[in-house]
DNA sequence: ATACAATTCATACTTTAGTATGAGTACTAA
DNA sequence: TTAGTACTCATACTAAAGTATGAATTGTAT
């Protein structure tokens, strides 16, 4: 956050400079009205954009981040959130053991778990909850 | 597609003149250089800003958009689509029956097709195939 | 008119998912 | 040390999902 301010403000002041310059430069007649005109035109259209960019990079970033604290706010323990993710993957409670080496009635339980914390009666159902709570990326 | 070129031109354009008038009330001492710079710096920020947007917007837009052509391609009839779309947001066939007027058997006739045609093992599955598709939206 | 695709439905069946209950182990914090 | 939490597993059950097959209806294109 202050490295937002600072860059910004050094980026205001190189700005009032260039403006002063310009302004200077055109009152002396060192250079043509024109010039100074487009310069000032690229380098502000250049400063939209980039500020533009970095906004919307960052409503990107807030969509796609998972959002660790509602994890743990929901309850869920490690191993129900690794499994969770197994079936948003599309796997049987059967492939989800092997993968994770554990018996099919472990993950049952793990499942039975998720979908209770999750308010959700059934496991695709709990894909889209989860979706919508931004705890598993999309 | 025609449009775009439309406006653009017309921006142009309206630039040039902006940039054609500002030199002259300047040199006819019209107006201040100041207040000219200003101008002139502020119409070609808010351009970036817009212009910038507009290339974002479209990038999201690919990566949101729905594949049509592919869905014929796989074969996936209307109701068949509709059942698809039905179980990515997490209704049992039995939901899905009575959202669309019809009995349970032959939402799972559906079902059995679609996973079929998206050669998936599973309902869970057949989702994730989908969103890697961009036949349903995320 | 007929062939074709899409939609609908049923029955019977197998497989997978999900629930309920109880219990053993291991790790951690009070 | 004990209470609590997470993880594991089993058994027995119910519910839902998925398969296979056959069939009737409707609209459409040749």
């Amino acid at each position: 956050m202050r490295k937002t301010v600072l860059i910004f403000g050094a980026l205001v002041l190189a700005l009032l400079i260039l403006f002063q310059l310009s302004k200077y430069s055109v009152l002396t007649g060192n250079t043509a009205i024109e010039t100074v005109i487009a310069i000032i035109a690229i380098v502000f259209f250049v400063v939209g954009v980039l500020i533009n960019k970095k906004v919307l990079h960052k409503q990107q970033n807030s969509n796609q981040e998972i959002d660790h604290k509602k994890i743990k706010d929901l309850g869920l323990s490690k191993r129900e959130y690794e499994v969770l993710c197994e079936i948003a993957f599309g796997l049987s409670n059967k492939e989800i053991a092997n993968k994770l080496f554990v018996s099919e009635s472990t993950i049952k339980t793990h499942v039975s778990n998720v979908l209770v914390k999750l308010d959700a009666k059934r496991r695709t159902q709990a894909i889209q909850i989860a979706k919508n709570l931004q705890i598993i990326p999309q």
